[in-house]
DNA sequence: GCCAACGTTGGC
DNA sequence: GCCAACGTTGGC
């Protein structure tokens, strides 16, 4: 069992999209960056998901998610009239994945990006790192388990 | 709104 | 294959 970081806008997607009923699942589409894509690739289903909104004050994780189905095609990629369409991607090697992941739980408290930084055993976390844009980032299983307890759970 | 840090593109 | 130009991310 693996543990990630996924990002999100919440003016775009948020924790309450993904969590407006119960053990709702929802697709992740939109993943166009390639190390984030092979991050999505090595996931299995069950793996746990910290769920981050970015560009608010304060960034913040705001909930528990698991991967519900391992990454399969975006079919986003193909379609002409959307956002994320993908011109160069070969129909029969489709260039760019998504996976379903499933709300778990809010966390009590969410935990600030702020407070992650002086959190000590965070210090190689991936999000902390200079200049760190990734979408989908590798969570040790030291970090989750300091990250719950941050957030009041067990 | 600024801008540093990155990733991608495309000419050569 | 290099690298300048450009676009995007995302904290501050």
């Amino acid at each position: 069992m693996k543990y990630w970081l996924m990002k999100t806008e919440p003016a775009t997607y948020s924790w309450d999209d993904l969590n407006n009923e119960p053990n709702k699942t929802d697709h992740w589409d939109g993943v166009r960056n390639y190390q984030a894509r092979n991050f999505m690739r090595d996931m299995k289903e069950g793996d746990g998901i910290l769920f981050y909104h970015s560009v608010v004050k304060p960034p913040c994780i705001v909930g528990i998610a698991r991967v519900a189905k391992e990454a399969y095609p975006d079919h986003t990629q193909f379609d002409s009239g959307a956002k994320y369409f993908d011109p160069k991607s070969p129909k029969d090697n489709p260039r760019w994945d998504m996976v379903d992941i499933q709300a778990v739980e809010t966390l009590p408290e969410p935990v600030t990006l702020p407070q992650l930084r002086e959190t000590a055993g965070l210090d190689e976390m991936v999000l902390l790192r200079k200049g760190s844009r990734l979408s989908i980032q590798p969570v040790t299983e030291k970090e989750w388990k300091i990250i719950r307890k941050l957030a009041g759970l067990k």
